[in-house]
RNA sequence: CGGGGCGUGGCGCAGCUUGGUAGCGCGCUUGCUUUGGGAGCAAGAAGUCGCAGGUUCAAAUCCUGUCGCCCCGACCA
């Protein structure tokens, strides 16, 4: 491959674009790897193209390497496919839809588990066909809320998804670590730096999951790890650790007068003064009402959740603990309908006689005392004892993680930081081949239910995450394997500086390389160099002043080294930089 | 959905308060000079000032409406 700047459909820009707010839309763009077209909607110029599909043949071959087979389903989709799951409705505002000429209801894939479960049941019908594992490189079109941060989360977006059939539980779980290693081999050879977090198999009702999170500050989602121990987990899936039971015994529940008590602070400083208990906030029981209503159905039930004082609760967490529940808000007019819920004053010793759930944080263990409401307006009660006073339904994970908090596996500080999702992989189960019927026939005649695994990749959020991890105050620094060449030649002067460096690019070129040589006539020095690093190629060779003397010079992007080399030795030389 | 900000040549912006010939930088075109860090000089091309209505002798500027875009939030009872 040969690519001529004076020919190649570049412009760069000198400025950042106005409405860039993150490094990698800034960069994408100022570089013309990409331009906008809508919010959340991208194109791709050249540069950009080959580096889309340069992470697009990374994860082919690691997904051929475990014997997955590509196919390609369409982005136009009719209705009756994700009727038959529900996801019509239930996929809400997201889903973009439309309508033929004659009337009939289309949507564009967000997704295809119902199309590949769909193709596998139409082709396959004995136990002897699996396992098999299928996927397909597509774009997915989803009507997010809000796009945001250029291609990071866009609308339109490319993505690898794979799905695994198999025949019993044992299969789904080696399709699963077939999956697990190729993505270990996928994003170290792209050059991400990346933790895999175990994740909430949530509404899908799978057993396992993991998300491949790329730590970034721009991240959309929170991940805590242990340093000690190499545990890491997405926030919403971390386990809380119980302390243990407490048997000693506990003085009397007291009720004490707090008027005017309205937030955790002021409660622990006034049961403090007039009663000198010596609470902190973490001493104290918060009880939080939500509404959760079940998708698909008009029943909304009342739930109180108890978290330490001194913690918020964690929507995001909440959320998924009580999914496929929606938790909601609990309004005013909603504590008008139930007195019992004296709002500010909540204490879980009345929610059994009111007939609410209450579920606890973990930390709320059996013999625990706590500083909580009265139920009475200006009243709480202290020495309110978990098993004794109240008897909670369960516990929930809904409370913030913090930094330093326990590790649940070792028990070593936590460390909580942002990152972006690339990969996810999750042992699906039978959802999908229930609602399919999707049913191999055994060796004994009998049906057999198919199980399944989903994985995806972000090939082009990949390409961003890339620009968001791997750049600096020049511009970008792709790693070799997604760059768009491997070396960028930069003929520049007034001699024979220009030819010289074509010449050098033609020959690197019939050596294997992809090469982009700056060939542009009187475009001066700086402006090549500027481009040359705002466009990140690994291997930079100028030949200027120099040449005359024999004499070039080798830059490395990454490590910002530059090297002066003799001209008849700069073939061999960017050959061995490149790694050829 | 809530809050904030912004719509002026391809890009980045000023002008609006206080109405009066639409401006700057980058980019682009032509010529000459220049060639190791986003060159210089000269001459050019390019904008119905988001859209609609209103006020006015006169609107980018004031008023009303509307559309769009960007950012933050989506919870703390």
């Amino acid at each position: 491959m040969l690519l001529r700047m004076s020919t190649l459909f570049l412009r760069t820009l000198r400025e950042d674009p106005a409405d860039a707010e993150v490094p990698s839309h800034k960069l994408l763009v100022r570089a013309g790897y990409v331009r906008r077209v809508a919010p959340g909607i991208y194109s791709w110029l050249p540069l950009g193209k080959i580096v889309l599909e340069n992470v697009a043949r990374v994860v082919r071959e690691e997904m051929d390497r475990i014997g997955a087979q590509e196919v390609l389903f369409p982005a136009l989709l009719p209705r009756d496919f994700y009727e038959s799951t529900g996801r019509w409705t239930e996929y809400g505002d997201t889903l973009f839809r439309l309508k033929d000429r004659k009337g009939a209801d289309y949507l564009l894939g967000p997704t295809h588990e119902e199309m590949f479960t769909d193709m596998v049941k139409g082709e396959y019908s004995s136990y002897k066909d699996y396992p098999v594992t299928l996927y397909q490189i597509q774009t997915k079109y989803r009507d997010e809320a809000r796009p945001r941060a250029g291609i990071l989360r866009g609308r339109e977006f490319v993505m690898k998804d794979s799905y695994s059939f198999d025949l019993d539980d044992d299969g789904l779980k080696r399709s699963y670590e077939l999956h697990r290693d190729a993505y270990i081999r996928i994003f170290d050879r792209l050059g991400i730096d990346y933790k895999i977090c175990f994740a909430m198999s949530g509404a899908m009702g799978g057993s396992a999951s993991e998300e491949f999170l790329a730590p970034c500050d721009t991240g959309e989602d929170t991940f805590v790890a242990c340093r000690n121990c190499g545990y890491a987990a997405n926030a919403e899936a971390v386990v809380t650790p119980a302390p243990p039971a407490v048997t000693a015994g506990q003085p009397p529940l007291e009720v004490l007068d707090t008027p005017d008590t309205p937030t955790i602070d002021s409660l622990v400083a006034h049961v403090n003064e007039h009663y000198g208990l010596g609470i902190t906030a973490a001493d104290t029981l918060k009880n939080i009402v939500v509404k959760v209503r079940t998708p698909g159905s008009d029943e909304v039930r009342t739930l109180v959740v108890g978290v330490p004082g001194d913690r918020e609760v964690d929507f995001k967490r909440l959320e998924a603990s009580l999914s496929p529940g929606v938790p909601e808000i609990f309004e005013a007019e909603d504590f008008a309908r139930h007195p019992g819920l004296v709002r500010g004053y909540i204490g879980p010793q009345v929610l059994k006689e009111l007939g609410i759930d209450y579920l606890v944080d973990p930390r709320v263990v059996a013999g625990s005392s706590w500083v909580t409401g009265a139920n009475e307006p200006g009243k709480h009660a202290a020495h309110v004892v978990a098993g004794r006073d109240f008897q909670p339904d369960g516990t929930i994970e809904a409370a913030e993680v913090r930094p330093g908090d326990d590790c649940p596996r070792c028990g070593h500080a936590l460390s909580i930081d942002r990152g972006i999702e690339i990969g996810h992989i999750f042992q699906l189960g039978r959802k999908y081949a229930d609602a399919a019927q999707l049913d191999a026939l055994g060796p004994d005649g009998k049906p057999i239910r198919i199980t399944m695994g989903s994985y995806g990749v972000g090939v082009s959020r990949a390409v961003a995450v890339l620009a968001e991890q791997l750049h600096d105050g020049l511009g970008l620094v792709w790693p070799r394997e997604v760059a768009p060449a491997d070396v960028h030649i930069v003929g520049t002067g007034k001699e024979n500086q220009v030819e010289v460096a074509s010449g050098l690019a033609e020959t690197l070129e019939a050596r294997g390389l992809r090469v982009l040589v700056d060939d542009r006539p009187q475009v001066s020095p700086g402006v090549k160099f500027k481009d040359a690093e705002l466009l990140g190629v690994p291997t930079i060779l100028i030949v200027g002043r120099g040449v005359s003397q024999g004499v070039v010079e080798l830059r490395d992007r990454a490590a910002g080294t530059k090297e002066e080399i003799p001209l008849d030795e700069a073939v061999e030389r960017v050959l061995a930089a490149c790694g050829a």
